[in-house]
RNA sequence: GCCGGGUUACCAUAGCCUGGUAGGGGGCAGGCCUGCUGAGCCUGUGGCCCACGUGGCCUCGCGGGUUCAAAUCCCGCACCCGGCGCCA
């Protein structure tokens, strides 16, 4: 297995640069001979997961689904939130971009550079616009500009210099500049829009919903606040409403979740979009934290901001903060580890997500040699408790066209064939790997422990050296060795008895500071010849 | 926006105040010792170079500075983590 190898690679594009580097980057690409497999089931993300029921759910009482513009002119804030805008604005993300440089060469420009002393031909123009164009697509690199733009006009660099900061400074220092538009901070901000656009073409009345994201420009992410995050949100525009049916749609929408406890409170001062005592606020009462948290806000929009957009009909509007309900459901207190495992999350395994870690670090490949691996297994615990000096034979047959003969033996006088620990199970148990028998030893904690709440992962002492010596055999096969002879005495590592761990997993014990503790008697010879 | 803490090899860390050989642990690798179960001991373990040595150079987030000498002191930057403020 070849890995791509991130520090060559840096190296190279800081000596050869990154053009020539890139050209033969493909070679570097590790190539596979099977095919990904693509069965199975993947894990969804619980956030995702809670919206598609909330949309499900919302779908079910009737509301149609909207997809609303996600940027909006600063301008709409204003008419919807009145004087109260700058302090919304202030809680925006504005967009900006980088201005476009000049590569039309309009006429004033090129006035600019004949002031400075430089006579323009037709084809010098058509080659500084070339190095424009090439320098946008990335092709010329920024500290080769001024190089660029002398050979085109055929003038020294220090002329080009100038020509760059005084008739096009906008090439030297990109610097984004703002617009007017903004990433919306509510749904509100475009039901407003939506909501003009449909009030003539539907019939009433008009029950709409979007489960989408919104922005606010926070200082930090911290454990309840994300820069981005979602909105359930729903708006109802009818002839007559009354705001208590905020109240029934929350009740409604979250009936599918369970018992839920729920209390609304009228805001005292609430927020200009609505009208004055017409905006009301949700809490869920969370048991793990046994906390109120206000998960919903529902309210009647007030009716200048209907005016300014020419609404003639009353509209309620619900919204539910999707990632606060999910930390109350997910029973999480932090929203960001929730949203971002990936960043967030400490790498934790379970007990059977460890134990499928462990593996056999060779194993034979051949059906003769996995034959082998279990009649070792079988004749040595046949005859484990064979007095020595002994050998048994546990294997007689041809492998790839050799005779191999295969003995369990043990040469030390009045020792058993077997050693204590050979028939020991591996237990994982609270992040620890533990080797253990299935009886016996109860005195010891974490032995007791780990067979009786661990996962056992069903692999012996003896069945990592059978693994071992069938693999080395079918080495020794296919490379003319006529003899092997392996003889695991003490355990005291994985690799002691051809057991490895993924790297993950390796990861895992170390950062967590748990053990691998195997340590035991395996006293364990394996003796093969192999003849034509 | 204000204040504080952090970034050291595969992992988690010590060292910083008071500048002078980057230390101990885990894991991994090798060796020794172990004969019936919880276990020890020794060595090695970032990268590059070569004349292959008791060799040289680089490496403590990044970039500068001070100094004979910097992980350590100073300045700047990036990222992370806290506390306060803001949170319509």
């Amino acid at each position: 297995m070849t890995r791509l190898r991130p520090d060559e690679i840096l190296e190279r594009v800081k000596k050869e640069g990154f053009e020539k580097v890139w050209k033969e980057s493909s070679i570097f690409i590790p190539r596979s001979s099977r095919s990904l497999d693509l069965s199975g089931r993947g894990s969804p993300h619980p956030i995702y997961e809670l919206i598609q029921k909330l949309r499900e759910r919302f779908l079910s009482l009737g509301f149609d689904e909207i997809f609303n513009p996600i940027i909006i002119e600063e301008n709409e804030i204003y008419r919807q939130y009145g004087p109260e805008a700058p302090i919304i604005l202030d809680r925006c993300y504005y967009l900006a971009g980088l201005p476009r440089p000049d590569i039309g060469l309009s006429k004033t420009k090129c006035e600019e550079i004949r002031k400075l002393g430089v006579e323009l031909t037709d084809s010098r123009i058509s080659a500084l616009k070339k190095v424009f164009r090439e320098y946008k697509k990335g092709r010329i690199e920024p500290d080769d500009l001024i190089e660029k733009i002398s050979e085109a006009l055929e003038i020294p660099d220090h002329l080009a210099m100038n020509i760059t900061s005084q008739v096009f400074p906008e090439f030297s220092m990109l610097k984004p500049e703002p617009s007017k538009l903004t990433l919306r901070s509510h749904m509100t901000s475009a039901w407003f829009l939506t909501l003009q656009s449909l009030q003539h073409k539907r019939e009433l009345p008009l029950k709409l919903f979007s489960v989408d994201v919104r922005f606010r420009r926070e200082q930090r992410e911290d454990a309840t606040h994300l820069r981005v995050h979602h909105s359930a949100s729903c708006v109802v525009m009818d002839e007559e409403l009354n705001v208590e049916e905020g109240e029934r749609i929350t009740r409604a929408l979250l009936e599918p979740f369970g018992p839920i406890k729920l209390r609304f409170i009228r805001k005292k001062v609430s927020s200009k979009y609505y009208a004055p005592g017409m905006e009301y606020e949700g809490f869920i009462y969370d048991p793990s934290s046994k906390r109120w948290i206000e998960v919903v806000d529902y309210g009647i929009y007030n009716p200048i901001s209907l005016a300014r957009y020419g609404l003639e009909y009353p509209v309620l509007n619900v919204g539910l903060g999707v990632e606060r309900l999910a930390m109350i459901l997910y029973n999480e207190t932090d929203v960001r580890r929730l949203v971002y495992p990936q960043f967030y999350a400490e790498l934790l395994l379970t007990d059977q997500e460890l134990a499928d870690a462990i593996r056999f670090e060779v194993e034979p490949v051949t059906d003769r040699g996995k034959e082998i691996m279990k009649s070792i297994i079988f004749e040595s615990l046949r005859h484990k408790n064979a007095i020595g000096p002994c050998q048994f034979l546990v294997y007689k047959g041809e492998v790839l066209g050799k005779s191999v003969e295969v003995y369990v033996y043990e040469n030390e006088k009045g020792a058993t064939l077997l050693g204590a620990a050979a028939e020991n199970y591996i237990f994982v148990y609270d992040g620890n790997i533990v080797g253990a028998p299935k009886k016996g030893m109860d005195e010891i904690q974490m032995i007791k422990d780990a067979r009786e709440r661990g996962i056992c992962t069903n692999i012996r002492y003896i069945d990592g050296v059978a693994s071992l010596v069938a693999a080395k055999i079918e080495e020794a096969v296919k490379s003319g060795v006529k003899t092997v002879n392996i003889r695991v005495r003490m355990a005291r590592r994985l690799s002691d008895i051809n057991l490895g761990l993924s790297g993950i997993a390796r990861r895992f014990i170390t950062n967590w500071k748990k053990k691998i503790i195997i340590t035991g008697p395996v006293f364990m010879g394996v003796y093969a010849k192999i003849s034509d």
